[in-house]
DNA sequence: GTTCAATGGATCACAATCAGACCATTGGCT
DNA sequence: AGCCAATGGTCTGATTGTGATCCATTGAAC
């Protein structure tokens, strides 16, 4: 008998998992393929964007795994292999815990999505663009002050040709622009832009590392930090759309050609 | 092999549930309590959105299943709680389906948080601002043009008081907005724009509704999209803000008072 | 009226995940 | 030296969600 079974629909499977569907979806989906699998992307993306610099003790896997909202079991799973990837040391007892060791390599592999870059290139200029502009406008605390120089002075870092000293450096960049979009007080606003810098990151972890670009970018980072301070806002926003078109141009520079 | 037909006794697990956890996450988070419930929000979600317009047929369950990106099983569960809510009917055979039937009616349950409010309301502003001008600044080609002024003119429905008409306004005002998000052709800002948008919605049915607001904000939606088709970039935006100010207003002022 | 493709309805075995209790180790403190 | 609190390590049972099939119904087309 002839089955006119279910068939058509299929290939949503979930077996392109790993890097594919992570590379893609721009909010974090229900399930990103599977939990374990979130979880490994989400503890990556937090040292990436220095929210753990390499040194910085995780928090207890308890903790950590409710902010994951993931289960202990599973956390541990995804700690696991950070630590055979040799991302991460554990050790047991009282005052051990899990150290950052090294920040974790790019994956070079996945083919280059021109929708992707678009899209991630496009959002993030409009978010970034809208923090500096709000923050701008806001009257900081002197400890907000203090963040936010100290975030810009941190950027300016000894800098070699080594991966690891390009993955620090990105680390703290973005750092910087995310103290930003945290001071605009705006939770949806630090969650997106997370999001949104993480997917540039990756993209630039594919193009070559440019490195008379760095300083240009760091002056970029204090005179826009200079504009915040003085409630000058539309030349915040303007560095910042600045900053941001100049990774623009130089993402599509080198991406679009393929 | 045997089946016994009556099942029966499946569902018992899931009822009160989620209100707790759901009702102080802002991004959708990873796992929002469990994935059953974030399937039945997510179609209501799209329900109100206007997404689905009242008479309209949801796809078939096995591609709606894939673009939720759950499995079928878990969909049905889902589908079989609307139905029962009356929010949907389902009919079988070819050239069947699940339509919309009703609105889904407001959780006026849970309390105020302020927290919230601020977050959803100025995030929206931030996003929206920007669409406006994006839009505005582009070549909108015939098909789009029409588009965005028949999601413009649909807003101008007879409106009554009951509840039903209220929830229909929000719907086809929502579908308003998310065509322009849509129209920047960048689709981290869709996304983004559609949760908040969600969002607000939800704030709204906590407020009385404003009739004499109705006509205000469709004459705010025209000029926006007078400006956006004349290239107006900046009048766009300074109109999206206005009217998203509009909102910000009318919510601080019934809810912040608690 | 028969056919048939599209669509909802149902069941089952299995893997993933969770919850939470309990064990093992460590190093500062008394 | 011994205690003990904080932390990682391990186990187990229950629940949830999936993937794969197969069944049932419908109405347009022939």
């Amino acid at each position: 008998m002839d089955r006119n079974d279910d068939d058509g629909s299929r290939e949503s499977g979930r077996e392109g998992t790993g890097s594919g569907a992570e590379a893609a979806g721009r909010p974090p989906r229900l399930r990103g393929g599977n939990v374990f699998e979130h979880t490994i992307a989400e503890l990556l993306r937090a040292i990436r964007l220095g929210k753990y610099l390499v040194g910085d003790k995780l928090p207890p896997e308890r903790e950590l795994a409710a902010q994951i909202n993931v289960s202990r079991a599973t956390l541990r799973q995804a700690l696991s292999e950070l630590q055979i990837a040799g991302v991460v040391s554990v050790r047991r007892g009282r005052y051990g815990g899990t150290v950052v060791t090294a920040l974790p390599s790019a994956d070079t592999d996945a083919g280059i999505d021109l929708g992707e870059l678009d899209d991630a290139v496009r959002f993030r200029l409009i978010l970034e663009t809208a923090a500096a502009r709000i923050v701008a406008g806001r009257d900081l605390s002197e400890a907000e002050r203090e963040t936010l120089v100290a975030a810009e002075q941190r950027c300016w870092m000894p800098l070699g040709s080594s991966a690891e000293d390009i993955e620090q450096f990105r680390a703290l960049d973005a750092r910087f622009h995310l103290t930003i979009a945290e001071l605009t007080g705006i939770p949806s606003l630090t969650q997106a832009a997370a999001t949104t810098r993480d997917r540039i990151n990756a993209l630039l972890d594919r193009i070559p590392f440019i490195h008379t670009n760095v300083e240009h970018s760091c002056a970029q980072h204090a005179r826009l930090v200079e504009a915040i301070l003085d409630h000058d806002a539309e030349a915040a926003a303007t560095l910042a759309a600045q900053h941001a078109e100049g990774t623009e141009q130089l993402l599509r520079g080198f991406l679009e050609g393929k």
